[in-house]
DNA sequence: CTGAAAGCGCTTACAG
DNA sequence: CTGAAAGCGCTTACAG
């Protein structure tokens, strides 16, 4: 029987400096009821020792503290919304990590086509006071109230997806949507001649209060004066997202227009328009949208999308729920930051992608 | 001070059955002595509580037994060989997070253009005997003389970055080459005319012998016959892998042809080309190459490299550590098989990207 | 075949 | 300001 390596724990520390471990402790979490010069005596110890605290130990010793409550505020999963289940599965990895630790969520769910059920969540979560919150700001107005009740409660929060800038969130993990529509601009101009013309598709309910439509779009139009100076691009906007509505408006305006020769869809609805392509029979045309959702690699393996840009949502999920853990637990010190990596996905790569 | 869930540890199924913890460790770890009626009763306890170990305890105990030692076998780093310093950098992130689990990882090099040294570092492993092994298989046939000596001594092992077939390893884990390949055929298809002509270039000083490189050609030549029959894919090969001798062959080749409108280099040398296509003027030819090197990212920022294909090398070498770890002191069943994405890196994402 | 006890390295009431 | 002791949930040598 080896030992792991020869001493180097609290007790090691203690022997050292002739104190109990209880003082060791006191100085490594840097707690008050410690002379100074005993603290110094260890923190000496601590340097030269270069000690590692065993965070196993640690973890164990604290799963006797009881529970920490999270709450997780997401959009419902419905066969529309098919993209937050990735974030929510995330959540779930996060958990059967962590519920050992002693840690419980709450999941909080709204529909995204109805700022009331926000507002409602945002009411429950208020009641329920969790001690971490990680939630997607769909609706700005409401999801600003209940920023403003997590640091009146001194609550930590983590934003995924979309950020709302102005506010010290703990951390923002989702995409940078600005270069996520530069980059769909740039795989265009590889594609296409310069002088066809691409159509820039806005699917949502909502698209003038959609912060992440707007900022692809601005990315987009950005490489376009960046690049393409003289490129044209024609808007389509639609806030009806089914499918007739969406393939009659395509209709009327693809009999008016000639020289298309990409359309880029700014969110997850791109399946809508693959699907209408197909039936026109128009093959040639490069289209590229969001996210990897069944129906969208369907229309990939197809040859009908093209590209699919993703930004690793169960990633998103997880590591957003990690993040307030590590903090709660830890109180480690978070990047106010973590953008996403922008995954470019084909017929040829899709077999090997991970969310 | 709440409990984390009411009572569900060995003590609580030992109280259950009337019987020692110890027993119940014995039958949780299907170990023998316990008399069948006892192992039934605290089995049928065990499936009711749905009981799940705390792994952290597990651990924690564990790290009493001593040292595990692991063995990782890899390409020495090099101005040449960058890319190993990526999963390197993995084999020490699994180190520094199971360390305190009483794993050592001894690490062997070899230099790449050396077939004498791999054999020299073979022989030293045998003498080390670890308790298991990670290696990238540079040479064939010294390769299975490890693989034979892993198989006699029952060391697990696992390979990274390519594969030998016909072993029974733990698990291979790195890119599907073929299918590595063939995708940059299907971005060159995207990007040139069909009637422009391709160059395959392949820079390393044993080519033949290259199962990586082989097996990217092949894939690339099977897009070729799938989607562009009438396409032109002109070889281009070099064993001598300095700037000059890549250079003076280029410049021969290219005064000779013309109508190539992209270059694909099956490697991490990409790097050698596009200094050469810059050094002629030749914006426009597009360049598809390997890895995400300094060098490479500083030709995709100038729009020399137009695509990088990247496989995630430094979670290679993470994951190849952290499975052995997991097969050794949990015995965890293991995928044979874990391919990594095939991320495609451009100018637009590269900021983004994670290795 | 079975159990009592010590130990993994930390944290935390509690007592002084 | 400091320490002795119990506990987190498991594993293991040892004794019977």
């Amino acid at each position: 029987m080896k030992k792991n390596q020869d001493k180097a724990g609290v007790k090691e520390i203690a022997r050292r400096a002739k104190v109990s471990i209880a003082t060791v402790d006191r100085v490594i979490h840097n707690r008050s009821g410690v002379s100074a010069k005993t603290k110094e005596k260890i923190n000496a110890i601590i340097r030269e020792m270069n000690y590692q605290p065993n965070v196993l130990a640690q973890r164990l010793a604290l799963a006797s503290r009881g529970l920490i409550r999270l709450a997780v505020l997401l959009p419902v999963i419905s066969e529309e919304t098919e993209f937050w289940q990735a974030p929510l599965d995330g959540v779930n990895k996060a958990e059967g990590e962590i519920r050992q630790y002693g840690i419980h969520i709450e999941r909080f769910f709204f529909d995204q086509n109805d700022q009331q059920s926000f507002a409602r969540q945002v009411k429950r979560i208020e009641q329920y006071k969790p001690e971490g919150l990680m939630f997607s700001p769909t609706f700005a107005d409401d999801s600003i109230q209940l920023i403003r009740f997590c640091e009146q409660e001194e609550i930590p929060y983590v934003l995924i997806n979309s950020d709302i800038p102005g506010f010290d969130r703990q951390c923002y993990i989702g995409p940078e949507l600005f270069h996520s529509g530069y980059l769909a601009a740039q795989l265009i101009h590889y594609c296409i001649a310069d002088d066809q013309k691409v159509l820039l598709v806005n699917i949502a309910q909502e698209i003038d209060s959609n912060h992440a439509i707007l900022r692809k779009e601005e990315g987009f139009r950005q490489y376009y004066k960046d690049y393409i100076p003289k490129g044209a691009i024609l808007p389509f906007n639609t806030t009806q997202t089914d499918y007739a509505s969406v393939a009659q408006k395509l209709e009327k305006l693809m009999r008016q227009e000639t020289g298309i020769g990409a359309i880029f869809v700014t969110n997850s609805r791109v399946s809508l328009v693959a699907s209408w392509l197909e039936k026109q029979g128009m093959k040639d045309i490069l289209l590229i949208g969001y996210d990897f959702l069944k129906d969208n690699v369907d229309w990939l393996k197809k040859g009908m999308i093209d590209f699919l840009i993703c930004e690793k949502p169960q990633e998103q999920g997880y590591r957003g729920v990690m993040t307030l853990f590590q903090n709660l637990v830890y109180s480690a010190t978070i990047e106010k930051e973590y953008l996403m990596p922008i995954d470019i996905i084909t017929k040829e790569n899709y077999l090997f992608y991970r969310n």
